[in-house]
DNA sequence: TAAAATAAGTCAACATGGCTGACATATTCT
DNA sequence: AGAATATGTCAGCCATGTTGACTTATTTTA
């Protein structure tokens, strides 16, 4: 990735540019970064896609299965602050993954309205299987990066987030950075 | 609940390799990246919402504007194949787009089946409103991160994408053919 | 202890944006 | 002339988001 240009665009059309038109220009180079966000994200989660379809499942199944698998005990209201989804939409997949036991669910001990969550073996194998194919691609990536990349990488993405997230993302951690 | 297995933040470079192992550990910054990349894409994309739901609009609608404002004149297939999704589906957004005068169709001159697609005003006034709080998202995750970042954190984005999407995503800017 | 708050779950309806299959039309290529 | 290509359209299916209304347990509180 190289940057500059922008004046050797000479494609099939006489061109209006974005920037010649507004009022301001806008940075190359960042803009670039928006479609790297929509690009790396696009393909980086289409790895576990294949093997959701064999198990009839989606990513919104993923989604789940993740935090689970990360949090183990988690409670269902946890599940829905950090997914920032509605307890309905919650609903349909997290009934799917019980049933079919992906999912357990143990009551609290203290407070019997909540119900902790948990993976089942099953699940944790199930999370396993999706979450190589992500690691292998960053491993990947790393070795074809710098010394360093991935340390300004996770800087960079953490800047990125919204505090609320980030507190979220911390939680879900579990350290302070 | 979220009781933390240790983790030596020291050396993250040798990192276990997950080639064909069953049930060793994961990397646990890698697992961690793999949220940052889920937190870091949502929040980021959730900025033009707002904007997009005033126009009744939706996301798909955005990517549209995006791909047509970067790369004036475009095919409608040339579209179908950034966006990685069927004529069916771009054709409910790109109907919107073009009913409402944000996007312009001109017959190409040399072959008169393809229809170059182009931003009017408008859809450039759009685009730019949509564009600016991710570029400014961008920048002010700059001014927080060290010399260097971002070309770090390009260099290792540009590697998560697919040899396939690359393809596009060079084409797309225009450069390195 | 009765009332309120909380955690979880459910039903119903609706929106967005993916998908497939089947065709239609205009235009260009062979 | 016939095949291939580029675009568009109809119809329906699916996944996953939304809102609103309501139920059931359980815990907290006034």
């Amino acid at each position: 990735m190289s940057q500059d240009n922008s004046e050797t665009l000479s494609k099939k059309h006489e061109t209006p540019q974005i920037g010649e038109m507004s009022s301001l220009s806008l940075p190359q180079e960042l803009v670039e970064a928006v479609e790297l966000m929509f690009f790396a994200y696009r393909d980086f989660v289409s790895d576990p896609d294949t093997i959701l379809e064999s198990h009839g499942f989606g990513r919104a199944h993923h989604r789940v299965l993740h935090f689970v698998g990360r949090r183990p005990g988690m409670s269902v209201s946890e599940l829905l602050h950090i997914l920032s989804i509605t307890k309905q939409s919650l609903s349909r997949v997290l009934k799917d993954l019980i049933e079919e036991k992906y999912i357990i669910q143990e009551t609290d001990e203290h407070d019997r309205r909540i119900k902790r969550l948990l993976l089942s073996p099953k699940g944790q194998k199930l999370h396993r299987n999706l979450i190589d194919p992500q690691i292998r691609r960053f491993q990947e990536s790393l070795a074809k990066s710098e010394i360093g990349t991935l340390e300004k990488w996770q800087e960079f993405m953490l800047h990125l987030i919204n505090t609320e997230t980030k507190i979220d993302f911390m939680d879900d951690t579990g350290r302070d950075r």
